[in-house]
RNA sequence: GGAGAAAUGGCAGAGUGGUCGAACGCACUGGUCUUGAAAACCAGCGUACCGCAAGGUACCGGGGGUUCGAAUCCCUCUUUCUCCGCCA
């Protein structure tokens, strides 16, 4: 959620980056800021309250020391109205820090200054696109390229969990691993410290990165302990830094994690989610970068390289997207998307999504780092995708395809063990 | 899963109802001294909110309660440790 002070001391620049999203925003900023005038004024009216009630608690404790019984008692009364009063006041107090955060967790985070404005992905700006689109003498999707390679069994998983479950075997399940590992040490080298993180999450976990309290019908939920399966292993691995104070001179911080992602999808049906296109459960590389606010946008052009340059060596051929204010996500302020030629399928597919939030997550987590003056500022935080399995599978499996069979990328040679597969 | 013990500032660790937001030590920061460093000495050193400021308020694992007053008493949850059981 965006910071109130920021609102504050900016509400007409907020309210016209906010704007690029398509929709107008300047009644919630308004409803939030008299929220928090509000606020601060009972909470002013509340500590004065219990100033002076802690006042009469420490004469009340003199004059009991001094045995003067009598007197003492005779103040208690005076407490009584006090105590009523904060208490009042208190409850005041909670309802419009309830109300203000409510408010504030309506507002998407404000679009840094380079997004266009638009309302949906047509206003999307294509950035560049790379490589040739392949000449395929046969053109198979890749669902009928795993049946006929016996690479993933859909069937398999809708038989032992349901839809979305695919089961992975053979040179198939190999191919995957060889990705994850190629993945996982290219990360490495790019200086991301590797982290196998917790599959489920807390609740406090969820809210810190924005899945709760809105979201929560996107997760897998296990009620009897309260857990949430991980969507993203950014949840996860963000969290490590949840009420923590880094040192600004550790900035920038990079982390990067394999793990499975778990989605529910509700309402997602069609040729969407055919083969690998959409499913409940996939696995994912992921890249989170902790950044000093200054150096923020600079880390995102970077990721974009990043994350270019895995394609490149794939030699896949891919789009790079900047997605305007109303394609953005609720938390980004900056979003770039990679998109990969599925050559069968003749269609785009979104393997990466590589976003600057600002301060929007660091506020709710309470992620700062002490500044040269000693005081504490939010860090921003950046993720992307580094890259996302199922995807990047079906356009390996699809554009590499020849009527011998399907031709491994190189640099995955090494790693899974064999260069075609047939 | 059963029985018991514990949770205090970056670390360590006092404090069992009233000048305790919290001793002492270590670490850290600034200063004196030194050619420089170390040592020694002096000073500072948690977080958040309200306030122009002075100052005020809240926080001793989380939540609730008792009391004029809670780090301290009660309830509850969480976590950690020890023992038993089970187990990759």
């Amino acid at each position: 959620m965006l910071l109130i002070n920021d609102i504050r001391a900016d509400k007409g620049g907020i309210i016209a980056r906010l704007a690029k999203r398509g929709k107008d925003f300047t009644d919630l900023v308004n409803q939030a800021i008299s929220l928090d005038d509000k606020r601060k004024n009972t909470q002013s009216e509340m500590d004065d309250v219990l100033s002076e009630s802690n006042k009469i608690s420490k004469e009340i404790g003199k004059l009991f020391a001094e045995k003067k019984i009598e007197e003492a008692n005779a103040m208690k009364a005076r407490t009584g109205e006090l105590k009523e009063k904060s208490s009042a006041l208190g409850e005041q107090l909670k309802a419009y820090e309830a109300e203000l955060l409510d408010v504030l967790y309506q507002i998407p985070n404000a679009p840094g200054a380079a997004v266009p404005a638009g309302r949906s992905e047509t206003d999307n700006t294509i950035i560049l696109e790379h490589g040739e689109k392949p000449n395929l003498t046969q053109k198979l999707p890749h669902w009928e390229l795993c049946e006929k390679y016996n690479l993933i069994d859909f069937e398999l998983g809708v038989k032992i969990t349901g839809a979305g479950f695919p089961v992975y075997r053979g040179k198939g399940a190999r191919l995957q691993r060889a990705l994850i590992n190629w993945f996982l040490d290219k990360g490495r080298d790019a200086g991301f410290e590797e982290i196998q993180p917790p599959l489920f999450v807390n609740e406090a976990s969820g809210i810190g990165t924005g899945q709760l309290p809105d979201k929560e019908g996107q997760m897998y939920h296990m009620e009897v302990d309260n857990l949430y399966a991980i969507p993203t292993g950014e949840v996860p691995i963000t969290n490590i830094y949840r009420d923590v104070i880094v040192k600004e001179a550790d900035l920038p911080i990079k982390n990067c994690g394999h793990s499975p992602c778990f989605r529910r999808e509700a309402g997602s049906y069609g040729k969407d989610v055919r083969g690998l296109n959409r499913l409940h459960q996939f696995d994912k590389v992921e890249i989170v970068q902790l950044s000093h606010p200054t150096k923020s946008y600079e880390l995102l052009e970077d990721m974009s390289s990043y994350v270019q340059n895995l394609l490149k060596d794939l030699g896949l051929q891919y789009r790079v997207l900047l997605l305007c204010g109303g394609d953005t996500g609720f938390a980004s302020a900056m979003t770039y998307d990679m998109e990969v030629w599925s050559a069968a399928q003749e269609m785009w597919l979104e393997v990466s999504s590589v976003s600057n939030f600002e301060t929007f997550q660091a506020n709710r987590l309470k992620l700062r780092f002490k500044n040269s003056n000693g005081k504490n500022e939010y860090a921003h935080t950046l993720n992307g995708s580094a890259l996302a399995l199922p995807r990047i599978m079906a356009s390996i499996l699809e554009n590499f395809q020849t009527p011998k069979g399907i031709i491994v990328p190189e640099v995955l040679r090494p790693y899974c063990g064999f260069n075609v597969i047939d």
